[in-house]
DNA sequence: GCGCTGTGTCCGGCTGGCTGCTGATTCTGG
DNA sequence: CCAGAATCAGCAGCCAGCCGGACACAGCGC
């Protein structure tokens, strides 16, 4: 049951051409609603993007929300591997080698999500006809190689007290909006989510997140982290 | 010291065009090595590529060898983002917003290595030029965050004895050479070397590497392991 | 109102980090 | 090509941090 509410593409395909290239400012979601083919969908949090195992034929743009991407265990375990946020550019497999090849990631709307989906041979075909396009989504494609390897940084880190620091920094500098009284962190994360995400287990994440509270450092109201200085903060690890 | 040799690349900017897009079988290498300002180097195992700090001005094509993207801290402490393959694509941070950027990273040769190096306005221009770049190069990008998704995969795993095999197992994709008894890892890895790839420390991967050999999975000779069975190693995490 | 998910807490046990040391291997400069 | 230096590998003992499991309660949605 993936729950989609398709607010429809453009029927007729756009005009690509030379559109986005004479507009300088154009940006990487003008160019996807551009693209023949494409899609707007609106996903309820918590509803299925795709399932592993599903056939990779769309390249997707992350509008509006969150999207945790996760692979799967046999045991029923489930780790996160990426949690997106807005302009995020996922579901590059397809773009890869023009052989089928299905996704192994299970795509997830951590909240709820506007989205832009458009068929990988229409992505390319929109490169050739406007090298500018290809250009948008190398920028996209490279900001989110420096977010994953951010992440990368953040698991390595010995003790989970870092990494658990090393995460809500992350996740200030994606999520995160400026408030009175600090960063607040804008999405609503149970432990077990936190847990996933940097391999630990949901009661360590109450410890260290109880914490930090009494450290005065965080504030954690209905599941929402506020991070009172971030400086101070990241002095938790050396 | 930076140690390279600079082999020379076309002094006079060669014909991108629609060189590449003429021949359907182009390959990254040979885009780049077509870019006007393209360098082409040879690093010695051991030597530096860029250190943190450095201003980000050129992308990097990893031609042959392997190169390790590591993080530095104030305390001295090391740890490995990335280790990249031939034919990947890093340095990439300079291609987004045209504001200076500094590198962040410390990229150093793992092996010798030869690299392609081009400036990053040049790529832009190639990529106007000729869309067909702009797609190859998206493809190399798209394989990196596979790549590095792997890798949190690998370092989510909570016992170090899983992450540990599942590093092996990426190594054997990345890096592995069949042979009469098994996949080969061609690097020379030491123990300090995997334990900052994986965030842990080098007693606990000698200790974790004694109990594979012993157990018959693997085999060590001079820094270069063997990987016997992949799939009888990958049983060892549930 | 009820049930489900999420939070907080306790405890036993073990993994894995830390320290210190020794012998082996590799690298470097003469 | 050799000698000294530096890095690397293996071992042991100690101890903290974290996992696993269990349980009670709060909050929220239905």
């Amino acid at each position: 049951m993936r729950g989609f509410s398709r607010t429809g593409g453009p029927s007729t395909p756009a005009p690509v051409g030379l559109a986005a290239a004479a507009n300088g400012a154009s940006t990487l979601l003008d160019v996807m609603r551009g693209l023949s083919g494409c899609v707007i969908e609106t996903v309820e949090r918590g509803k299925t993007i795709f399932f592993p195992g599903d056939p990779a034929e769309r390249v997707y743009l992350l509008r509006r929300g969150a999207v945790r991407l996760s692979r799967v265990y046999e045991s029923g375990e489930e780790i996160t591997v990426a949690l997106l946020r807005e302009n995020s550019l996922f579901g590059v497999l397809s773009l890869l080698t023009g052989q089928r090849s299905d996704r192994f990631y299970h795509a997830v709307a951590f909240t709820r999500v506007e989205l832009v989906a458009a068929p990988a041979g229409s992505v390319r075909r929109a490169i050739e006809q406007d090298s500018a396009v290809g250009l948008l989504l190398l920028q996209g494609l490279s900001s989110r190689i420096l977010q994953t390897e951010t992440m990368i940084e953040t698991l390595t880190h010995r003790d989970m007290s870092s990494r658990l620091v090393s995460f809500l920094l992350v996740l200030c500098r994606d999520f995160g909006v400026p408030g009175s009284e600090g960063i607040t962190i804008d999405l609503r994360l149970s432990h077990q989510a936190i847990a996933e995400a940097i391999g630990s287990t949901r009661v360590t994440i109450t410890r260290l997140l109880g914490d930090l509270r009494q450290a005065g450092l965080v504030q954690i109201d209905r599941k929402k982290i506020t991070v009172f200085d971030p400086v101070a903060l990241a002095k938790r690890f050396s």
